[in-house]
DNA sequence: ATTAGCACTCAGGGACACTGAGTGCCAGGG
DNA sequence: CCCTGGCACTCAGTGTCCCTGAGTGCTAAT
């Protein structure tokens, strides 16, 4: 149905239109890519990919335009993954090195990757479910409301405020810390749940209610609330023609979290690259690709850039792998 | 040289202008607004308050535009502060009064903000300075390197990594910590600098390199970083067509903090709404209101919103002015 | 199956004229 | 002296017409 030749003319129909912004015909195809066929043929395997929805005419007497199936077919089976250059990879390593805290490797990372594709970055924070705690601290800020300070092992802090349903004693407040630090040092928070059962016996019947409430806090709210936290970058990008018209509905997007984690949410594989195509996205004309990234093997977080459709997606996904890496090298070693 | 009616006529072309996007020439004028004279008149006054540099006309045979000079006496002579009607002071109290922790309030102020003025809205996070302190934390991370944690007495949480000069013991750490939470509790970070000088006695000397170099991060970093943090939301306004050429520019400001901390931070009376025009503001066709607001009198930090020269300079300045005295009156509570 | 040839289509751009909102200026009137 | 009515002038924007050129689809020959 699709032969050799009509799969390369509508490779050569994506790279050609996605580095001139301008439709593209047949002649130039046969001229910029060494076919040796004339330009009627490539007419007629234009003729059959545009029947098939792959490519399309802005208006009869144009060139032809890939359709979101197009870059689809396009991006699954004509291209592959472009490698970072050895000077690029490089200059990745150093950049993220240089950062200390988490919050300065995910700033780092987010401007890195909006500078190497020129689009817009997104960057997930890691979730917290994976980190052991290192401390746990309790500070009494009226009656019957606590502080919650959560340190982890890889020196992130978390707070939040916990409102109790009984007044609480200064020295019952001592007693859960030291009883939560003893409990939950050095556990990871996914296995809190399962500590936390046998840690009410410690706890006398009146302070119970109290402790409870400190506990769903901090493993519900504590452990999800940040794992909505993103961080994007370069959405001066945005200025550029492509996204003349659908601009307002991107920068709505881009305020509205909840739009933005369903994009990066929404993957597939559990380790691969994720390229979602203009309607996929929900936003038309524009592109996502995600990565998950992790210390140690196991995806904690993704990131991602967002584009037009008409993007270089070979090396978009090259950067967006790369950085996905390196970031989860640099997370393995602090 | 400016009589009372050439000084209606400017006040006249900027409200026309603001809410028509469209040049105004003499005739609409004199028939939108009760002026009782012809619109050869009124020509004759534009001519001159054109050679006054207040207006200007894009060409011939157009009508007037004010200029960045006829913006500036508009807003300092022609018009006033609008006030927020009862029911949007309602709205905004309940909005603000919602909001538990400090990052939620700031959340929600610039959320509100934008919405209000349909413009971008940048707020700066609250000074630490004026806070107490509550309670210091001090987490080893590594043999030379620990956390500092502050809470403050308005359930604030910040944090900084610590690198030591030499190797400290866990007790010497727990020592410092009781010491620092000893002489700090309740006092402002203002004052701290004072306490910290007779503090060192407590200390045996072979910890104070160590010392110095928490208390150092304690009083420099930790509360400067803070103030540099600023939050914006509503740049999907700046799909607004005035920005059409100018948007990159605005776009990338945003990125760079550096930018906008200088926006904000130029404003020159301390109680005062302060409004930056055109090129004042270092971008083209970008004004900015801003006003500090701050808990019980004193300013803490600042907020204001970003828009087209072309503003509405007194609803604006209403709603920047009522959004900052409620944040005010919200921090001030808790 | 490929190609050469040919008639056809249509967006983009230049030339042209028309319209209308707006101006500047002047001479006359309160 | 300030205002006004009148008048000639300017020019951005719009619409029409036409041409050009890139690109197409179809058909007949290889």
């Amino acid at each position: 149905m699709l032969d050799e030749r009509k799969l390369a003319v509508l490779r050569a129909v994506v790279e050609d239109y996605v580095s001139t912004t301008e439709p593209v015909g047949s002649k130039s195809l046969v001229d910029r890519h060494g076919l040796d066929v004339s330009p009627a043929t490539i007419r007629n395997d234009m003729a059959v990919l545009e029947e098939q929805g792959f490519i399309a005419q802005p208006h009869t007497s144009a060139g032809r335009v890939p359709t979101d199936k197009g870059y689809r077919l396009f991006v699954d089976r004509l291209s592959s993954v472009k490698p970072m250059s050895a000077a690029e990879r490089r200059a990745i390593e150093t950049f993220l090195a240089e950062a200390y805290s988490l919050d300065e490797v995910v700033a780092r990372t987010v401007r890195l990757l909006a500078q190497l594709t020129r689009q817009v970055a997104v960057v997930q924070y890691p979730s917290l479910r994976s980190s052991a705690v290192r401390h746990i601290e309790l500070v009494a800020l009226a009656p019957r409301r606590v502080l919650l300070v959560l340190i982890t092992d890889t020196g992130r802090v978390e707070q939040a405020a916990v409102d109790l349903p009984d007044d609480a004693h200064p020295e019952s407040i001592s007693h859960l810390r030291a009883v939560l630090n003893a409990c939950l040092d050095g556990h990871k928070l996914t296995d809190a749940a399962k500590t936390v059962v046998g840690l009410a016996d410690r706890i006398p019947v009146t302070e119970r209610p109290n402790a409870g409430a400190v506990f769903s806090v901090l493993l519900d709210s504590l452990a999800e609330r940040h794992e909505e936290r993103l961080v994007f970058a370069g959405t001066a990008n945005l200025a550029a023609p492509d996204f003349a018209n659908g601009l307002r509905d991107v920068l709505e997007a881009l305020e509205e979290q909840v739009v933005l984690m369903r994009l990066l949410g929404e993957s597939a594989g559990p380790s691969a690259l994720t390229v979602r195509i203009g309607a996929e996205t929900g936003l038309e004309g524009t592109s996502v690709v995600t990565a998950p990234y992790g210390a140690g093997g196991q995806a904690i977080a993704k990131l991602g850039v967002l584009g037009p459709t008409r993007m270089d997606y070979p090396g978009t996904m090259g950067a967006v792998r790369a950085v996905a890496r390196y970031v989860g090298r640099i997370l393995g070693e602090s």
